[in-house]
DNA sequence: TGTATTTGTGACAATAGTTGTCACTATTAT
DNA sequence: ATAATAGTGACAACTATTGTCACAAATACA
């Protein structure tokens, strides 16, 4: 084996390992120690960051970097990964601790010149905007962590009631036009719940020796599926003007309620739980005159109240 | 030099000219051509996607892929990128032509075992969503290059009245929760216009002759700051309840013009065009009980004509 | 305190790889 | 035809790589 190639597959193998010895490695590259002495110092001239203590238990160590061996990425693929971490940064808050900005500013590095020019004649032409937000959400990584490790967390939540303190265990988190939320186990409650982490007061793993629960097949992909709804149901007709459809559109609970006809209007129908009643009278107000509610009776008279209340108060 | 620097430097090298002859490399280097063919077949063998032709006004190659040097990325900074990816995929429409599953697919694939095993945990665990549409964009790519090109593109546009053509210069494009929007020149009224993609029926380059204008210093980043507002201002004042300001946070327009009390409650006070008072009274309607408009009384009347229009179609 | 384990350095000879030169062949645009 | 280009093979000179050995230094552990 040529030494360029024991050398670019050394780099993946130190990668892999982490904690090795010289001997190991010779063992495995059928080498003598020597070689693999001057190997390793030659990839620390390469930058690989090398670290080693002598001594049993001793050994080398990469330390946090890891390399990636050459990839060939196509000039569509690096600029689409470009404005990918790019839209990363109208976040404020990551659950990540590391910048991205990082990332990206060694990715731009490395970029050949007509990408790099490429991309810079993007940069100020298209973006993925995020609204941006005063809110802070300093808790993302321990609850991130609580989903991934199974772990019990304590928290103190701010309701409407005021701030309680609670018991959770996360499925997971996700943003949503600029919010972060935590779908999780609510051991007060004894069901799953949504927190926005803007409303979390603090959040620490508890130390209280509550058993965490098996939570493994829940996951962000299907908890809404798993979730027996136990509330009585009835059925919407909601009638939309064009306009009214493109509302509606943005909305993720009317994406299957959702149909159109061929000169743009449309309607909702389907199934809703009568608990929604007073999130969907405040919705279809919203809408005014592009939305007009059908069914079922109990939603029109929440809106009818809700106007009255609103009238009143405007006088 | 020794032939492993060289060979990394030339990958380098051939990457950025993407063209070139053996001559040109074997005087850059300083080694005879002969040893300049060597290499050349190593990287083929290596994977770098080389092609060659023979004759006056042949040479090399570099096929579509551009091969990054080893670039030392942190973990975080992996688990960053990967997940920045993974986000792309809610967007069924891109202006790139490539997926970016396949450059996902490809980092993924090279990254090392326990990096690997961290992203996969966390896979399920965390996600940043966009509200999946109907909508479709089937001309992003036209309308990014007219915008870094400075060309004029002929669009057939829907718009409240009806389908109309216009000609328009884009300054970029931007996706917001969901849905692409493009900020442009029109000709027809003769102003900054912001259009929204999926409502554009057709677009193509113009081929009529107007002359495109050197629109350069705007871009997506300073064009509202650009416009000049000749509408007639008047000054908002609007009460909100704790509720209230978390849904104002939402919104790019009231960022400025959001106070909050130590009790969690707030107001918005500042000045607005006039020519936004139908927006804006939908808009606090959809507040509910969240918001009181206070000032101005026109806001308030446009508000109580609203309700009492819906008050009559409800009966 | 001694021993085993581990990194690390230097020297040297044997071996293996690299390079340049030269003499060719083949293709193709002009 | 001619010039420009890639491509191959052989060989000698040169350079780099490798293994071995000797030895230094640090450290955990019995």
């Amino acid at each position: 084996m040529s030494k360029s190639k024991r050398l670019m597959d050394l780099m993946m193998t130190v990668n892999r390992k982490k904690k090795f010895t010289v001997k190991e490695l010779a063992t495995e590259f059928n080498v003598s120690t020597r070689t693999i002495l001057r190997d390793l110092q030659e990839l620390s001239e390469l930058g690989v960051p090398l670290y080693s203590e002598v001594g049993p238990h001793g050994g080398y160590q990469v330390l946090n970097e890891r390399i990636l061996p050459p990839i060939a990425f196509t000039e569509e693929e690096a600029v689409a990964i470009f404005f990918a971490c790019h839209a990363l940064r109208h976040y404020a808050y990551l659950p990540f601790e590391t910048e991205s900005s990082s990332a990206l500013s060694k990715f731009y590095f490395y970029m050949s010149g007509d990408v790099r020019d490429r991309i810079d004649e993007m940069k100020n032409r298209i973006d993925f905007v995020i609204p941006s937000r005063q809110a802070k959400f300093p808790y993302l990584s321990i609850l991130l962590d609580g989903a991934i490790r199974q772990k019990v967390i304590r928290i103190e939540y701010e309701s409407r009631e005021g701030v309680s303190a609670r018991l959770i265990q996360p499925v997971g988190i996700y943003a949503s036009s600029g919010l972060w939320y935590c779908p999780a186990y609510c051991f007060l409650r004894e069901d799953i719940r949504l927190f926005r982490c803007d409303r979390i007061r603090s959040a620490a793993e508890d130390s209280s020796g509550t058993q965490p629960l098996d939570l493994r097949h829940l996951y962000l992909g299907n908890r809404e599926a798993l979730l027996p709804s136990e509330q009585e149901l009835t059925s919407l007709y909601v009638e939309l003007t064009e306009e009214g459809v493109h509302r509606c559109e943005a909305e993720h609970w009317s994406a299957t309620k959702l149909h159109r006809r061929e000169d743009g209007t449309g309607w909702l129908e389907g199934s809703m739980p009568k608990g929604d009643i007073p999130f969907l009278a405040q919705f279809f107000i919203g809408l005014g005159a592009e939305a007009t509610v059908q069914h079922p009776p109990e939603l029109i008279d929440n809106i009818k109240r809700r106007l009255a209340e609103m009238m009143e108060r405007y006088g």
